[in-house]
DNA sequence: GTCTATAGACGGATAGAC
DNA sequence: GTCTATCCGTCTATAGAC
């Protein structure tokens, strides 16, 4: 009556990313997934061929949404619209990536150091200076960068603060005006 | 002519930051450490107790400033004045603890996990809430409260970003301006 | 799709000589 | 203050039965 549970291999997802989030990449065995989900750990092979793998799968999401931003920001004129339009884009990607994104802040430099790192790049410093970059006009000053990347950082910063204490409408509402104000403060 | 080596205990933490920043905690070996520093394992021990303790020895005087800052920022009046200078105390801290502070940040998941987490406080979250608190009226809205988390976070994102590539002196100069205007940006 | 059992490597830490 | 040698625990990963 209860063995014919569904979709293993997202509630090893799940359960990967309290753990990480809470002991970090390196500090939860595979084991200890095993263990909460009642399972042992040879089991867990058959669905992620590593513990890379795992948090692999979980970059995955994060870094193309990133990715299909930035596209679409080398698109666009860069006026003051786009500048808003990509900020608000951006709360977007943070608030739907949820603890997967404090996850793989808290563990930059575990995350960093993984070999599909070298495939897909910086997941967060190379795709964060492309944002800042369209957030600045093409001969920016070096103050109008900092704001860019204060506005960007200021966003992931007070969602991870925030986020598990405030209703998340408001939350992104209440960034999303800051940011816009912060970027288009004079210089 | 070069035995005389001294301070092995501070080149050690200089050593320890600069790999555990670029491969993780959890992923650099006391064999790195002691590699790079040509002695062995058991020298480590001399100098430190435990792994634990190395990573301890440079969190003591970033927290221990914070605590300063804090305890300073208590006793003033809840003004303008006080922000402006609260945040630029901040920026000093950020620019003082240089390595430091980015090894700490990439390594929050980590780090939270050692047993000194559990008697120094978190040291990250408790502490940046209560700057938080003190840029905030007592009574503020939800929306000033995200206003100095961000002022806060974009410091912190900034500083990581872009201290490798530019003077310091400018950076900082350019951060302070933008932090303080953030705060006081009308709601 | 999940299990038992185990290989194989590496880590932190200590003992004791010099 | 630094070394050699070693202990012991834990980890990732795989082989092979069911």
């Amino acid at each position: 009556m209860n063995d014919p549970r569904p979709d293993t291999r997202a509630r090893i997802q799940q359960v990967a990313v309290e753990l990480f989030t809470e002991h970090g990449y390196d500090g939860t065995s595979l084991r200890e997934i095993a263990e909460r989900l009642e399972v042992t750990k040879a089991a867990l092979y058959y669905h992620f061929k590593s513990k890379e793998d795992i948090v692999a799968s979980l970059m995955e999401d994060y870094a193309s949404k990133m990715d299909a931003l930035i596209a679409w920001g080398r698109e666009q004129p860069a006026d003051a619209s786009t500048r808003r339009e990509l900020l608000s884009r951006y709360v977007d990607i943070v608030a739907e990536s949820g603890q997967v994104f404090r996850m793989l802040h808290q563990n930059q430099a575990a995350v960093s150091t993984l070999s599909s790192a070298k495939t897909r790049g910086e997941l967060f410093k190379e795709r964060v200076g492309s944002l800042i970059n369209l957030l600045s006009e093409p001969d920016a000053s070096a103050a109008a960068r900092v704001k860019a990347a204060m506005a960007i950082g200021g966003i992931s910063a007070s969602w991870m603060f925030f986020s598990a204490q405030m209703d998340k409408g408001e939350l992104s509402k209440a960034v999303r005006g800051i940011a816009a104000d912060i970027v288009e403060l004079p210089a």
